[in-house]
DNA sequence: CAGGGCGCAA
DNA sequence: ATCTATGCGCCCTG
């Protein structure tokens, strides 16, 4: 019995393989729960009723071992050969290790945590804190221990001992030395360095001169010191500009830790006790500090350098204590309601009583705004924050007003189009990254601007949608701003190059990242049901497809007409439900024909403004408008009314970032506390063709997140409507010829040789295509009133019980009339808003 | 003040 | 392993 017990370990290990390497997670779920296993079932007894059983006893195996149940833990059975380096049979397990919840592994540092453990949410708030976590679905969460993670327990105040003891606590095995070790290695040296600010100037400080003298040893930290002349020590170091390290808040301070035996139960205060630690203030009798100062510019180079020597820089700042600074009138409103998941991400931050730097995961619509508000009401320092585009400028603006009781006038907005700065000594500016990172020439005001902006100390600095920073020019916002306190704010901290990682130095570490799927169970966000359709491609467009150069294939397996069919089906399934959609193709061509065909309207990069405006109002308000399609512009920088069901014709290759976030734009649904699911996502897949491969990969954030994406081979009752589109043969083969020359039309452009595939004699497609973008301009130069009438009176046609797609065009045009007239005052006010 | 050019991100 | 497309934001011009 002990022998399945301990295979099952070794089974453990086996999620991450397959969530990586297997397509859908409810499939690997299933090799988990398929059956019951007796052994297991007191184990899990209490928590929920589904043991987990290894994927091994599928194949018989369990059968085998139970034979052998006389294998004593260090000798090799029959079938260790079976598991080369990853058999475990020899680690011990624990007598009581059932009620224990983790398993590590000795090997690699990954830990395993069984969700259904009653533990599992106490440990995970551990395990968020020391580790990085790897994938979480439903029951098996995997985390990995890394330096970068250690150093994140660390500077949120875990100590070395406690991390162990913890670890030791929890653990169903003995933890290996090696593992210890390196917990040890990873953390004894943290904390002992700090980075100041001070006047505008960087100060590398330590309570241990040789580490400082370590660290110079160094040529690139070296070469980016300023040697003053001002007053040092026996040393060389400055010490007229140090403060005390108790100030500092230097965690050379002990919390003392009951030595616990490792092999008594789990009590769940103790646990408690050591998982919330937040170091009460001890003294600790520091000797002197030292430091030496660096030049702003090199700032990057010597933190990053200080990371890979191990002796990475907490950066901290006792705002409470900073007279330098003046201070910043601003406090959150009365009736404002903070969630305890927010409350969480804050202690991280503001733990011992200053402000750490460092970054914070949530998901859209879990209020990672006000999480920045009320960091900035906690710090009442001058604030900068810095956002993707002018829209979110202008949000950030507003909710500030709407949560904080900050004055008008104490806030600045800095875009191309408005340059303001705020009266007084303090106050916070709004702007853009691409505003401050600018390198090329600026507008006068804009350079006025920037002094303003560069030439003050900030007390903090907010940084949205941080995964952006490490792009080339984005991370020079951190060094060209002295700020004390850096927060980043983030739904995807994934990125598919490998500059997330330099995160760490440019910002500091993660201080906090929600579970997914546990806001979704609390109701914070709502619950969403993923899947993946399987669109066949028709003959005709698979065989153009297999001639295709790449960029036509892409357009090939967007336009199937398989796929608008179940597009078609999907959005009026959803609509009859009462849903609202929104559609996204990253292809216009795509996007404008979709929704012409089914007389939706549609938003994309050239939709002006005031246009955007009107229809989504008209989305969010209007009952008969339940459905709009979207270009990659409701990716980002739209601010994107509540929907209900999404569904993805085409992206971005392999993008995860892409999909969480679009993702995410159904995360704010209300009714999310309804019995079951209540918003729904779709991908549509054109099947063997090269989306199945992305699909697969931009699926990754999300399964790692814990969502199961369901695949549907085929939708019930679609063969039975007969009124969806391109049913009939030639009109998928008028469509196939449309693509095909579009395509041709965006060859065109950049080059000006003869279309060879051409059919000699016949009207070149570069004539024909001439005419048809003039006319595709044409419609987008007409103003946005004639599109917002075009889908005006379908819709209400559609509404009114004929779904199909032929409606009475005299009807339209007389609604359009109406309409244009009724909605041309909302025109005028929000142009002159604009 | 609209539109073109340019750089940048993913 | 990979790659265009698209869109955004800035500045300058007539």
């Amino acid at each position: 019995m002990s022998s399945i017990k301990r295979r099952r370990q070794d089974d453990e290990y086996t999620p991450q393989k397959n969530v990586k390497r297997g397509r859908k997670i409810s499939k690997i779920d299933n090799d988990y729960i398929s059956e019951k296993d007796d052994v297991n079932k007191d184990k899990a007894a209490g928590s929920k009723d589904v043991p987990i059983i290894p994927k091994i006893a599928s194949l018989g195996l369990d059968k085998e071992l139970a034979k052998v149940s006389t294998i004593q833990y260090h000798k090799r059975d029959s079938v260790s050969d079976l598991f080369g380096k990853n058999d475990f049979s020899n680690v011990n397990l624990k007598k009581d290790h059932a009620n224990r919840p983790l398993w590590i592994n000795p090997a690699s540092g990954h830990i395993i945590l069984e969700g259904f453990s009653p533990f599992a949410e106490k440990a995970q708030d551990f395990l968020i804190t020391i580790s990085e976590p790897v994938s979480r679905p439903s029951l098996i969460h995997e985390y990995k221990m890394t330096p970068y993670s250690l150093y994140a327990a660390v500077s949120v105040g875990l100590e070395t001992e406690a991390i162990i003891e913890v670890l030791k606590i929890l653990s169903k095995t003995e933890i290996p030395e090696s593992l210890i070790e390196m917990i040890r290695k990873c953390t004894i040296s943290y904390g002992k360095v700090k980075l100041i600010l001070k006047q505008n100037r960087y100060f590398v400080e330590s309570s241990h001169a040789d580490v400082l003298q370590m660290l110079l040893q160094d040529k690139e930290i070296s070469e980016a010191r300023i040697l003053n002349t001002e007053e040092t020590d026996h040393n060389g170091f400055l010490s007229n500009v140090t403060l005390s390290s108790k100030d500092l808040g230097m965690s050379g301070n002990k919390k003392d830790i009951e030595q616990k035996n490792p092999e008594t139960s789990i009590q769940e205060d103790e646990l408690y006790a050591v998982v919330v630690i937040d170091k009460e203030d001890e003294e600790d009798e520091e000797d002197e500090v030292h430091s030496f100062e660096i030049m702003s510019e090199k700032f990057e180079i010597v933190r990053r350098r200080c990371n890979e020597l191990n002796y990475p820089m907490l950066e901290e700042y006792d705002f409470r204590n900073d007279s330098n600074l003046p201070p910043l009138d601003i406090d959150l409103k009365p009736i404002t309601v903070i969630r305890p998941y927010q409350e969480k991400c804050l202690s991280k931050m503001f733990g011992n009583g200053r402000a750490r730097s460092g970054i914070i995961v949530l998901p859209c619509g879990a209020g990672k705004t006000l999480v920045g508000i009320t960091a900035a009401c906690t710090i009442k320092k001058s604030c900068l924050v810095l956002c993707t585009s002018a829209v979110s400028v202008m949000q950030w603006k507003q909710q500030f007003l709407q949560w904080s009781n900050i004055k008008e006038s104490q806030i600045a907005v800095f875009t191309s189009d408005q340059k303001e700065k705020f009266n007084g000594h303090s106050g916070i500016v709004i702007s853009t990254y691409s505003m401050v990172a600018n390198t090329r020439s600026r507008s006068y005001e804009a350079t006025k601007m920037m002094e303003f902006i560069t030439g003050r100390e900030w007390g903090f600095i907010l940084l949205d949608e941080v995964h952006v920073v490490p792009a080339n020019m984005f991370r020079r916002v951190v060094t060209t701003i002295a700020a004390h306190t850096k927060l980043g704010l983030t739904a995807t901290l994934v990125r598919e190059d490998d500059k997330i990682e330099d995160l760490n130095f440019l910002i500091g570490p993660k201080l906090y990242e929600a579970n997914w799927m546990d806001l979704a169970s609390k109701g914070h966000i709502a619950n969403v049901q993923c899947a993946e359709v399987w669109c066949p491609m028709t003959s005709e467009f698979y065989a153009e497809y297999l001639k295709a150069s790449s960029r036509k294939r892409m357009l090939l397996y967007a336009m199937n007409p398989n796929k608008f069919q179940a597009c078609e089906f999907l959005i009026r399934y959803h609509e009859d439900r009462g849903d609202k959609v929104i559609v996204f193709s990253d292809n216009v061509f795509a996007l404008e024909k979709y929704a012409k065909k089914l007389v939706v309207p549609f938003i994309h990069g050239k939709t002006k403004p005031p246009e955007r405006v009107f229809i989504l109002s008209k989305f969010q308000h209007d009952p008969k408008v339940n459905t709009i399609f979207l270009s990659k512009v409701g990716d980002t920088s739209i601010d994107l009314p509540e929907a209900t069901c999404l569904i993805q014709i085409s992206s971005h290759y392999g993008s995860r970032r892409q999909e969480a976030q679009r993702l995410g734009r159904i995360l704010r649904a209300k009714r999310r506390n309804d019995e079951g699911f209540n918003a729904f996502f779709y991908s549509l897949v054109s099947t063997d063709t090269q989306e199945m491969y992305y699909s697969t990969k931009r699926q990754q954030f999300l399964i790692d997140q814990g969502y199961a994406f369901k695949v549907i081979t085929s939708l019930e009752g679609m063969d039975k409507n007969t009124n969806l589109a391109y049913r009939e043969h030639n009109e998928q083969m008028d469509l196939l010829t449309e693509v095909l020359l579009a395509n041709d039309n965006v060859a065109d452009l950049d080059d000006i040789e003869p279309n060879p595939e051409d059919l000699p004699g016949t009207v070149t497609s570069r004539n024909f295509n001439q005419k048809v973008r003039r006319a595709m301009g044409n419609m987008k130069s007409l103003s946005g009133a004639d599109h917002m009438a075009y889908y005006e009176g379908s819709r209400s046609n559609n509404n009114s019980g004929n779904r199909g797609n032929h409606f009475n065009n005299n009807r339209t045009a007389q609604k359009k009339k109406d309409k244009k007239e009724q909605h041309h005052p909302l025109f005028r006010r929000q142009w002159l808003r604009k």
